[in-house]
DNA sequence: TTGTAAGCGTTATCAT
DNA sequence: ATGATAACGCTTACAA
C-alpha cells in the first residue's frame, strides 16, 4: 500500500532477497557489528550483493532505532566572524573524520533556544555553543543533551576555553610597558564570557599598575568591524584622547585602525591599537596588527573530540579541560606612547 | 523489553495516555495535518496535555516514515573564505525561516562525492554545492537528489549564478580606462566555473581592447591570501612589471596588495589591483579595495529558496534564474597607470 | 470524529 | 551461523 512511486532507495530486505538469505542477517554484515557471527560466504555473498545494488543504509531508520542521529549541533553567534568560521571549520572537519554530521546554527545575539530545541527534536546527539550569552541558556534545556560550551563560564557542563583573562592581562602590560597611561578599551555590553573574561583582565592589569581611566575610556560597540570603526571615532572626540586602545577582538581593532587611518592619525605614532583572536586577517592589514593570539582551530578540534568522546561514553561528562594559553604577537599597530622615551 | 534505561523522552503515546485519546488522534493533532478534523475539546485537551509532558515531537520518526529530512546540505570549498561564509549564513537563515536544518560540508579542493553520500545516506532533502570543482561530481550522485549549483556551469540542475563573465570585463574595463596596458591576473587552476567566467571575461576585454600580455602574467595561485601574496611577489620579478592586476576574488587580492605594501610599491600609484567579491574586508583595508560586489547573500537565499520551493513541488525542477548582475566598485587601489595623463 | 492497524528501514533479542 | 519477531515513534489509510 503505497502512496508515493516506488521509490529507488535500496533497503537491506532488497539486498536480502538478492543473496538469498534473511533481512536481519544482511544488517549483521553491513553495519559492521562485532557480534556478528556470519560464515565467510555467506558475509562475502551480502556484500556482494550490496555492492551490485549500489546499498547505502538508511541512517534515519538507524537513528530511529538506536536513538542517535551521528549529528552534532555547533552554535554560534556569527560566522562571518572569521574567528568563529574557524572554530566552525575545525569542528566540522574533526566531526566528518568521526562520521558526525554537523548542523549549523547562527544563532546572532538572540538566545539559543530556539535552536536547542530543534536539535532536539533531531535526536541530536551533541551540542556545542561558543561564546552565546550565557545568561540566556536555561539548565534544563542543556541537560537533555550532550553539551560542550565553548569559552562559557565554567560551571556544570564540559567546556574548554581560552585563557581570556590572561589575554585582556597581556594586552594591558604591552601597552603599559610602551609607556601607554591613557588606554581606551572597545567591547561589546552583551554577556559573553570571554569577551568579559578579557575586560577583566585587562583592567585588573591596567590597576594594578596604578593606572586608573575615565569612564568614557570604556567604549561599547557590537563585535563587528563597522562598530569598531563607529566606537574609534567616538574616541577621538575625546579630550585628552587615549594614546592606545585595546579592542575585545580583532574585528573590531581592524575597524578601529581603520578610523585611525581615515582620520588622520598616525598608527602606532599617535595611537597604539591591539586586538584579540590573531585572524588571518591581522597579518594582512597594515600595519599589521598587534594582537593576541587565540588558538581558534585547536578550541574547535578539542571541542569536538570531548563532545564525541562524551557521546561515546569514553569521557567523563563532567570533564573540564584546562585553559588553553594564548600569547600577545606584537606587530605594527602597538608602539611607545607619544612623547615617552621608554 | 528495554534495554535502555528508560529515556526521558515524552512521546505521542504518552501524550494520548494523558489526553485520554488514541495516539494517531495525537498525531493528527501535533503534526498540524490540514485533514485533521478534530472536535475543538479533543483537540484542546490534547494541546494542553503536550504542554504539561513539555511534548517535542521526535523527527526521525517523522523522517523515517515520510522519507524527508527537513535537512539541508551546503557543500563549499572553504568555509574560512569570508565570501562562503556570507553564502552559507544566509542560506541557513532562510533554510531555519521555512524550518529546514542545514548540515554544513567543507569540501576543500577534493571531491565532494564524500559528502554527497553521506547527505544521502541522511536522506537529505535537498543540497546547495558552491564552486566545486564541477567536473568532479558524477551525474548520477546528482540526480537521487535535489539540487540547486551556486555559480556553476548551467546544465541539467537549476542554479543561481553571478554574472561571473561581466566582473572579469569590468575589471579589465576599469583598468584599461585608466590608461593601462600591462596588466596581470591572478587566479586559481582549478576548475571552478566561476573563476573560469571571470578570467574569460577579464581576457576577452583585454583582446577586445587590442591588449594581448605575455604568459607570465598570467599567475596560478590558489584562491587564499597567503597565496595571493606569494603571486604578487613573483610579479615583482618581471620585467617589465604589470602596472596593473586583477585577482580572482578580494582574499587573493588583499593579499596581493599586502605583497605590495611590504615590496615598498605604491597602490594606486605604482601598481592597481582590483578584486572580486566585495567582502566586507574590502573596506577595512588601506587603501580600500576596488573590487567587483558580487551578492554572495542573495546568491545564497536565492539558492535556498529556490531549494525549498523544489523539494515542496512548488517549482519547476529545471528553472535556471537569470544571472545576477554584478557590478564594479572603484575604491582606492585603482588609479592612472604610471605616466598615463588620461 | 476517532480508534485500529499497517508500515517506514533499521537494530536487537531471541529462538533454532 | 542464521532466521523469526519485535521494537523505535511516527504518519496515514481505513474502519467504526
Amino acid at each position: 500500500m503505497q502512496k508515493r512511486a516506488p521509490s529507488p532507495r535500496v533497503t537491506t530486505r532488497d539486498v536480502a532477497e538478492r543473496a538469498g538469505v534473511s533481512q536481519p542477517t544482511v544488517s549483521l554484515v553491513l553495519s559492521q557489528n562485532p557480534t556478528a557471527r556470519i560464515s565467510p560466504e555467506t558475509r562475502a555473498r551480502i556484500i556482494k550483493a550490496a555492492e551490485e545494488l549500489r546499498y547505502s543504509p538508511n541512517l534515519v531508520a538507524r537513528s530511529l532505532v538506536r536513538s542517535r542521529s551521528y549529528a552534532l549541533g555547533i552554535i554560534v553567534p556569527d560566522f562571518r566572524n572569521p574567528f568563529f568560521a574557524d572554530v566552525v571549520s575545525s569542528v566540522e572537519r574533526v566531526a566528518a573524520e568521526e562520521g558526525y554530521a554537523v548542523l549549523l546554527c547562527e544563532a546572532g545575539e538572540s538566545s539559543p533556544a530556539k535552536y536547542l530545541d530543534a536539535l532536539h527534536a533531531r535526536i541530536i546527539d551533541g551540542v556545542i555553543i561558543d561564546a552565546v550569552g550565557a545568561s540566556s541558556v536555561h539548565a534544563d534545556l542543556l541537560d537533555r543533551t550532550n553539551v560542550v560550551l565553548i569559552d562559557q563560564l565554567p560551571g556544570r557542563w564540559p567546556g574548554v576555553a581560552t585563557d581570556a583573562e590572561s589575554a585582556g592581562a597581556q594586552a594591558a602590560d604591552h601597552l603599559i610597558a610602551f609607556g601607554h597611561r591613557r588606554i581606551a578599551f572597545i567591547g561589546p555590553a552583551i554577556d559573553v564570557h570571554s569577551f568579559r573574561m578579557r575586560e577583566r583582565g585587562f583592567w585588573n592589569a591596567l590597576r594594578a599598575a596604578g593606572i586608573s581611566l575615565p569612564s568614557e575610556y570604556l567604549v561599547r560597540a557590537n563585535a563587528t568591524a563597522l562598530d569598531g570603526r563607529a566606537a574609534m571615532r567616538s574616541l577621538f572626540a575625546l579630550d585628552p584622547r587615549p594614546t592606545a586602545v585595546f579592542c575585545v577582538n580583532d574585528v573590531v581593532a581592524i575597524g578601529a585602525l581603520k578610523a585611525c587611518i581615515a582620520a588622520g592619525a598616525h598608527v602606532p605614532g599617535d595611537i597604539s591599537i591591539v586586538g584579540c583572536d590573531d585572524i588571518e586577517l591581522a597579518q594582512l592589514v597594515t600595519p599589521e596588527l598587534t594582537t593576541v593570539k587565540v588558538p581558534a582551530r585547536e578550541l574547535g578540534g578539542r571541542a569536538a573530540r570531548l563532545l564525541i568522546r562524551t557521546i561515546e561514553g569514553k569521557a567523563p561528562g563532567k570533564y573540564l579541560g584546562r585553559l588553553l594559553p594564548v600569547v600577545l604577537v606584537a606587530r605594527g599597530t602597538s608602539g611607545p606612547a607619544p612623547g615617552d622615551r621608554s
